[in-house]
DNA sequence: GACAGATGAAGGA
DNA sequence: TCCTTCATCTGTC
């Protein structure tokens, strides 16, 4: 694992916490810890705070920061930093390349996103693949839903899920 | 190579 | 409807 910077996010839900690396956006935490990915790179002191940002990831920290902003209000973002996903398999990475289509208000079943990637018999490999999404909200897994409309699963907690659909119309009562 | 998983579909109560 | 079971595919260890 390669070294990274986290930087903080401030919205009006919380402070997520961005990870960047030389290529982009490798991560995005969310406020109450609820995606394991960051409690691990914390605990194992793999990221590091520079007081010197390189001019290129300030910019991305603010695209990051307005996309961020505009996804908690239920808009689409306008633009997303450049997202590092080396390391990942192609697999993982064609999933969310998928989502990354879907607008807000925009949902779809696992069932579509595996049969939109070619391969519509792996749906449950997509459940994997949303699971390992290190940059939710951005990467908008919490739009891909169970055939049967329920929630499915979310990596930073169910209450995200329903938190980030309601605000996008897609669920009442939420 | 075995196992687990954020599913989906089918069948039965 | 709701629940259970099984098939399927991929990632991880």
């Amino acid at each position: 694992m390669k070294n990274t910077i986290q930087l903080p996010v401030v919205t009006p839900k919380g402070v997520f916490l961005a990870h960047y690396s030389e290529q982009g956006l490798v991560e995005l935490n969310f406020p109450d810890g609820g995606n394991h990915h960051a409690s691990r790179l914390t605990r194992e002191g793999e990221t590091q705070r520079r007081p010197a940002l390189p001019a290129p990831m300030l910019q991305w920290h603010q695209t990051t920061t307005e996309a961020l902003h505009a996804v908690l209000a239920g808009r689409a973002a306008k633009a997303l930093p450049p997202l590092d996903w080396t390391g990942k398999t192609e697999f993982q990475q064609s999933v969310w390349r998928e989502l990354l289509k879907l607008g807000p208000g925009n949902t779809r079943s696992y069932g579509e996103i595996a049969a939109a990637i070619g391969r519509p018999k792996a749906v449950r490999a997509v459940g994997g693949a949303c699971g390992a999404n290190p940059i939710p909200v951005l990467v908008p897994c919490h739009r891909v839903l169970a055939a049967n409309k329920k929630l499915g699963g979310f990596s930073g907690g169910l209450g995200w899920k329903r938190r980030l659909l309601g605000r996008e119309g897609v669920m009442r009562n939420a």
